[in-house]
RNA sequence: GGUGGGGUACCGAAGUGGCCAACCGGGGCAGACUGUAAAUCUGCUGACUUACGUCUUCGGAGGUUCGAAUCCUUCCCCCACCA
């Protein structure tokens, strides 16, 4: 099939990564592949539950995907061993035992989301049931025997969590050796993660070893930072870009990131070049350009990644009418009356505003507005005599019909 | 099994009988400003009410009290240490 020189692959493959381990490994590895014209497999692990990804799961994916395109073999591993077993200890109620089915639907829907980025002909789709289940309690022994308490609570936040008397469970304790065994199952060259997997994919390198395969290399890629700019990516914590967010969504939370995160979100997020990348970070060192151009240029092209380039410009032009100019957009939803409506149950009713305390506040706050004028008068009706447009806030807008 | 500590709003975290719808920080929302939904500043952030105010909240259930997130009883859950 003929790999592209090795040089040329760790160029692509080395960009944005936190951590690779050893770093020289990946390189005679690509040297032996190159030479035996054999394809390296490349692996991940997922959460069985419900996917729903956003832009910071893609940096690990994206990753994936260039391995792919470079010809190697990637395996997307399903963990739904530990999910079939369930966690009674965790201290979350969302970790209860998934059923078969429960597991084969997140499957279905993982294959939706990730085949946005990978190629849906050349990913294998693995689940690590497959070996770890049929495992006797003599294997499970024998895997046990390979790994030490100490070295175990070597993990960072293993020794955190014992030392400020937080809980640790045995489950979480065997968790690394499962995975690390999950390598030796698949025989990994290279094993991704995010730059907090770096403690588990190392055990898998020594589990590997113990079982007499030579190890992976491990690659860790960055957490990306989410919209606030503080916290890592989550959905739980509301500040992500969801690779299904409509494209002036994806736009508009591009925007809102803070100045500070464009570099990286460009790094991990984008397929712009590599030179580009330190010419971006130049200038907003220089400060020679305006940090919001470089991030309408990075929510352009993270809006074309996932819809095209004619939504990316649909949803910068829609983004500098409604917030830059402060003018209506195109499309707005509507609501139909018949006779005067109070304003507050208005916006109640059509979703505006989560309770009518919220809408009072609003109001008092100068946010709500009819046709351009301030509404200031809690008690406003709105009139049954035309169209107008109520607006909430920047970007909550309800066009009201007559008749 | 024993001893001690703990469960507070979206998250973190104060509060240990009335001044508590509950300090503060983060997040979120809004306003101002602006070259951006950046930054900065200010305000808001349980529900209902035009308003006065009313109602529901501090793990669950009871109780004491004029009055409880705060005291008592009991139950559930979590953690550490000792065994």
């Amino acid at each position: 099939m003929g790999f592209p020189p090795v040089e040329e692959q760790l160029e692509i493959l080395m960009r944005g990564c936190d951590q690779v381990v050893p770093e020289g490994e990946l390189a005679a590895k690509l040297q032996r592949s190159f030479e035996t014209d054999t394809p390296l497999i490349v692996k991940e692990g997922f959460d069985p539950t419900a996917p729903d990804l956003h832009i910071g799961h893609t940096v690990s994916i994206r990753k994936l995907k260039q391995f792919q395109d470079l010809g190697h073999t990637v395996v997307f591993l399903i963990g739904d061993f530990t999910g079939l077993i369930g966690d009674p200890s965790g201290q979350n109620e969302q970790r209860k035992r998934m059923t078969r089915e429960d597991i084969e639907v997140n499957a279905e829907t993982y294959k939706n989301q990730i085949f946005k980025i990978l190629d849906p002909v050349k990913t294998v789709i693995d689940f690590n049931s497959r070996w770890s289940l049929p495992m006797g309690s003599e294997d499970v022994l024998e895997l046990t025997s390979k790994y030490t308490v100490a070295r175990l609570l070597e993990r960072d936040d293993f020794s955190n969590r014992y030392r400020n008397g937080q809980p640790i469970s045995i489950l979480e304790f065997l968790y690394p050796l499962f995975q690390g065994y999950d390598s030796v199952a698949l025989k990994a060259d290279v094993e991704l993660g995010g730059s907090d997997q770096l403690f588990n994919l190392l055990v898998g390198r020594e589990i590997q070893r113990e079982y007499g395969q030579e190890p992976q290399v491990v690659m860790t890629l960055p957490l990306l930072v989410g919209t606030g700019g503080t916290d890592k990516m989550s959905k739980s914590l509301g500040n992500y870009v969801g690779i299904f967010d409509p494209p002036e969504e994806m736009y508009g939370k591009t925007m809102s990131i803070p100045d500070e995160l464009i570099p990286s979100w460009f790094e991990l997020c984008t397929d712009v070049p590599n030179e580009e990348l330190s010419l971006i970070s130049r200038q907003l060192e220089e400060k020679s350009v305006n940090p919001r151009d470089l991030k309408s240029r990075l929510a352009r092209e993270i809006v074309t990644l996932y819809h095209d380039a004619d939504s990316a410009t649909a949803a910068e032009a829609h983004f500098r009418t409604v917030i830059v100019e402060k003018d209506l957009p195109d499309e707005m939803p509507e609501a139909s009356i018949s006779e005067p409506v109070w304003i507050i149950e208005l916006l109640e009713a059509h979703g505006l505003v989560s309770s009518r305390g919220e809408a009072r506040r609003l109001i008092d706050q100068g946010a709500v507005s009819m046709d351009g004028n301030r509404v200031t008068d809690q008690m406003f009706q709105v009139p049954a005599d035309g169209e107008h447009i109520v607006k909430v806030g920047k970007r909550r807008f309800l066009k009201i019909v007559s008749g």
